[in-house]
DNA sequence: GTATGTATACTCACCAGTGAATATACACAA
DNA sequence: TTGTGTATATTCACTGGTGAGTATACATAC
């Protein structure tokens, strides 16, 4: 049946997305990622002009949703700004209990293709970070927070780190640490710390 | 030429470390580091039994080293607990300006694996996180921190983000923000902040 | 009747692991 | 001191399997 053009493109995307963030990029064959989509090899090929390119695409796919729901979780926590922050390293510790997470596939991507740092799908990870970074950044500068962009770097190595470090241990509280250590840098930051010990 | 025995074992090693560090150890064929270390692929599978074990001993190689060389910036740097804590994110920053320089060995590895939790390279690469984080609890405990462990785990977690963050942008600032977010946070477990702010 | 898709069936390269044979060093015996 | 056995160490040549990418042909829609 042809004709179906985009949704074909979008199937094969949804199948990479699945299997390369499922097992990573090395390991998952482009032919896997068709008999997922439910099609062959080659008409995969037809669609994306190389290995390198489907995988850019599954990052690329990733992009907007994640941010999305992140801005979502921090829209929707009841506080002040700092629980807002923590609230989305709660919520990132209630996925990471799923038995299918599996770190941050960005970051792990980055991890695969080290030893080629001008690879499309590190400059597609890379501006994904970067929008998050801008995005804290804009969000600090707005309550009048002095140093924002330091500010929200350090939210942002928290949360990577949490990425990494549960990856690693399986134990997803070491988000709720990162979350702890993020309300205690901005309360800082805000100048409300004075009022703690005696 | 028989009877070299361990340092051939120790050759191997060395060439494993060299090139699965750098390019990951998927990309890198059991024939590659054979030929890196001056001997052909069946003698290397005389001293290993499979390539999952040849990863293990890379990974345990670089265990010990990396702990000590912390442990000794640590204990060179002058100053106070965050100074000491901070000059080992500063020496850090300097090795990631390196080229060759390609994040955490560990941390690659596990992000290599993430389909396999209960792989040997994991378990080494949480032991040897554990150790680290053992070592900065036992450290901040001397000090009479009030919660040490969570002291501890927030420095890892600042760490390991600056290793994803670091090789992902490619950009060895993040490691002192890294290193500035830690003195923050040492400091205020240490209760001298309430002088900062009238 | 030409654009767009899709499938079958390939090529060529690589890769983890092995079979069978060989070379060396050392122990002990003659 | 010279021979001989045995564990150690190493090589060459191979297998079975997989993987990225392609040549060619066929089908459908407009």
């Amino acid at each position: 049946m042809p004709r179906p053009s985009e949704p074909t493109r979008e199937r094969i995307v949804q199948a990479a997305n699945s299997l390369f963030y499922s097992e990573g990029i090395r390991r998952v064959s482009v032919d896997e990622v068709a008999a997922k989509a439910g099609l062959t090899k080659r008409t995969l090929y037809y669609h994306f002009k190389s290995k390198d390119d489907l995988v850019a695409a599954y990052l690329a796919a990733r992009d907007q949703p994640n941010l999305a729901l992140f801005r979502k979780w921090f829209a929707e926590a009841e506080g002040g700004l700092p629980a807002k922050v923590d609230a989305i390293f709660k919520n990132l510790a209630r996925s990471a209990r799923h038995p299918k997470w599996k770190g941050c596939g960005f970051l792990r991507t980055s991890a695969e293709l080290a030893n080629m740092p001008g690879h499309p799908a590190i400059r597609i990870g890379a501006a994904h970070k970067k929008k998050f970074e801008d995005w804290l950044r804009a969000t600090f500068a707005e309550q009048g927070i002095a140093d924002p962009l330091k500010l929200a770097r350090q939210i942002l190595l928290l949360l990577d780190g949490s990425f990494a470090v549960v990856l690693l241990h399986r134990d997803a509280s070491y988000m709720e640490t990162a979350g702890e250590a993020a309300r205690m840098l901005i309360e800082t930051a805000m100048g409300k710390l004075g009022r703690r010990r005696s």
